[in-house]
DNA sequence: TCTGTGATCATTTGATCACAGATGCTATAA
DNA sequence: TTATAGCATCTGTGATCAAATGATCACAGA
């Protein structure tokens, strides 16, 4: 496992941030899928006693971000091509209503962060880590979201990409060595998406991330097993 | 019989038992906005140590069901006009995507099974209880959603209707008189509901849902408090 | 060679306890 | 009378331990 989970400042409960640090470590792709998650080994990890990582992986079975295997074990969900379509339906139906909520509310000071980070995307496109990337695509996006004001939705979106996590780790497996030959652009359609939000054309923004997340979909579905 | 054997019923743990009760009592409102949850206090009434309702509580609250205290204390959110008109918009467009997948999937049988919750309603409405009511509401939404196939549509869908729960927690105590009355049909949109099913109505059957969700809002949000 | 049985191991579940933080109340002083 | 400090109480958190459950594997019998 070459992932950086350290000891847990204690300033939140110690169950608090194993939850964090397990959530983020989901999301962002790095457990293979159907991996298991044993209570004692990330205890071990974490430095701390099994009380709160049982606690942690509860949570995160509660938002289906973990299954409970016949035993109670913690497995990390299998990736099928099915359940991309239908988490992608679902998250283009979602996705979409935020974007037509926020973009029209993004300040000037949002669209120079969303900038930013689209220029960050094409630099580390090119030699830095695949988790980086991914990390600033999430950023991207809930830019957009946590403009809309909704928390229902945000909350939504969420848990959409938490599921999303183990298709996050083919992309971060199999991609990452186009990426790095130059041959796929990553922040190309957030440029798209920057352009139509500075002249305010917010269908087509609603669009471009339409057309986001599909191409993702596309992307993704060759590589799912079987 | 037909019976498709899928995976047995994993064991059946005491944490799990909690936890489905506290879920199917805060779906149905039957606990007060701001109501207070304590650990010790529940297990008392559930017979139980602490331990199985501690990990119940945090499972609803990783699903926004119940919100955590400063001091660690589980409480049922509090309702607002905002807040409802938030849940339902994010409802509108997720189970308006479940209804148009899962309409024209519905079998002869699902639609008989539909018929008979709606003049169900009609008879309970008369005289028993408003949680029958909720809960037969409940299964004629389902029925249709479920029938989509979706599991993602299905989840969120649930998470939405647990976050609802207060609410419909106001229609209880305020709603319930005019319902006896009479001044209130609750199966009203039900029936066009069925109709547009039967005449194999798509559109319209999304648009009847949309209604549905709609009316529920307007109904509430003057109850709301402010 | 295949199948059923039993033992053993890995892992979770639930209980109990000590501790810490928050809340609220009382007593004391201005 | 009011404000405040300090104390008592309530409640959750985390650690540890015993019990229960499911998985695995070896072995015996057909």
């Amino acid at each position: 496992m070459d992932m950086s989970l350290g000891p847990v400042s204690s300033r939140t409960t110690i169950q608090d941030g194993v939850y964090q640090q397990l959530r983020q470590a989901l999301m962002n792709g790095q457990f293979n899928p159907a991996q298991s998650l044993t209570i004692a080994g990330l205890a071990e990890t974490f430095g701390t006693s099994n009380m709160p990582v049982r606690e942690a992986l509860r949570r995160l079975a509660a938002e289906n971000a973990l299954e409970i295997a016949s035993n109670g074990s913690a497995r990390v969900p299998v990736v099928t091509a099915a359940r991309l379509d239908d988490l992608c339906r679902a998250r283009i139906v979602v996705e979409a209503l935020a974007t037509e909520l926020g973009a029209p509310r993004l300040t000037p000071k949002d669209l120079e962060v969303l900038k930013g980070i689209v220029s960050e995307q094409k630099e580390i496109g090119r030699d830095k880590n695949i988790y980086t990337l991914i990390t600033k695509n999430q950023q991207f996006h809930f830019t957009i979201y946590r403009a809309s004001g909704s928390d229902v939705l945000i909350q939504l979106i969420e848990t959409l990409w938490l599921r999303f996590g183990p298709y996050m780790r083919m992309l971060s497996t199999h991609v990452a060595p186009l990426i790095r030959a130059g041959e796929s652009e990553p922040s190309g359609r957030h440029i798209a998406i920057v352009e139509a939000l500075e002249s305010r054309d917010f269908a087509r923004v609603r669009e471009e991330i339409i057309a986001d997340i599909s191409a993702t979909q596309e992307v993704l579905r060759p590589l799912c097993p079987e």
